[in-house]
DNA sequence: TACATTTGTAAGTGATTACTCACTACAGTT
DNA sequence: AACTGTAGTGAGTAATCACTTACAAATGTA
């Protein structure tokens, strides 16, 4: 990876995070990159490709964040880790993660695969902690954390803190 | 509003929200709709204008649904009839919501006036019920309400109704 | 009937789009 | 030195973009 090409993904994350992928074009990634436009085509083929990169890194760092977390023996450690996950989003990732969250919405890019694994570790916590409707309950984790993060990164709530402590309760965390 | 003018406004609707604003062209639009591509501008000024005129039906519907929520009087089915409204989204609706949703993620189109009504009305509600911080109480409730329209919308999970109840078991309703 | 207003169209406009092409610069290999 | 492959550029391309304009048809209104 030289140092152009990094300079190209870094850009168009950017400016397809705050801008949308669709009203970024390709000459504006190259502008702000400080490179020509030829270049993105010749390394990442057409503008879909350079998506696909950036894309491919986001997965990448997505699965690395759960993959430690789902690893987490104790059942109520691994709960209480994966509610808190959306809150501990650092603000350098808030481009990368605000890029996933509006490509979801793009019909031809959503994708479960990702959340496959953790699905099935929530399950197997919610069954040892005796729930009743493990896969429910797991359901019900997943579009909560889905709602916090999407909160989080599009305003931001004061008293965040407050907000987890009243959801840790509802699980008695 | 005549007939043209309603067929221009579901033709945009429609396309809008499984294509994307931008990727939508006003030519296709007009396409769509059956319709010459300037008579969209003399309607409705310029692509934005369209898209407004669609998002001001949008926010009365809205509107509309939590008005008569927010007035029942016994806090436990405010809460119950709030909980319930993500998983009460009629089929012919979702274009409207996948379209309002997908529009948070545009930078400028992130409006919380909409909901400032029923964020009251849930304080009161949690404050009736003796909740220890009913702020961060209802700043949850919004978050997952968020989370599960987000849910349905787009993947629509199978067993939605143990879902609801395991959520209503969290406020003992 | 005469006139004014609104609704609608077809054929444009310049600007921008994603992408291509012919080319140069350079590093590594034999 | 000769050759190969990759990195990089700048000037194109046809197509599409949002939008305009000139004009016709329909509708109301006196």
């Amino acid at each position: 990876m030289t140092e152009k090409q990094e300079r190209i993904l870094h850009s168009a994350l950017r400016l397809f995070a705050t801008e949308g992928y669709a009203s970024t074009s390709t000459s504006k990634v190259a502008k702000t990159a400080g490179v020509s436009e030829g270049l993105i085509f010749r390394h990442f083929g057409n503008k879909e490709g350079l998506l696909n990169a950036i894309m491919d890194q986001s997965k990448e760092a997505a699965r690395q964040m759960v993959a430690e977390i789902i690893l987490t023996p104790e059942p109520k450690e691994l709960l209480r880790k994966l509610l808190e996950m959306p809150f501990n989003i650092g603000k350098e990732h808030y481009e990368m993660w605000r890029l996933v969250y509006a490509l979801k919405w793009q019909t031809d890019q959503y994708d479960t695969s990702t959340q496959e694994p953790l699905k099935v570790a929530l399950i197997n916590a919610f069954q040892k902690l005796g729930y009743a409707d493990p896969d429910a309950e797991t359901e019900l984790v997943l579009m909560f954390m889905d709602g916090a993060a999407t909160a989080l990164l599009l305003h931001e709530p004061d008293r965040k803190m407050e907000i987890l402590s009243a959801l840790k309760e509802k699980y008695k965390l």
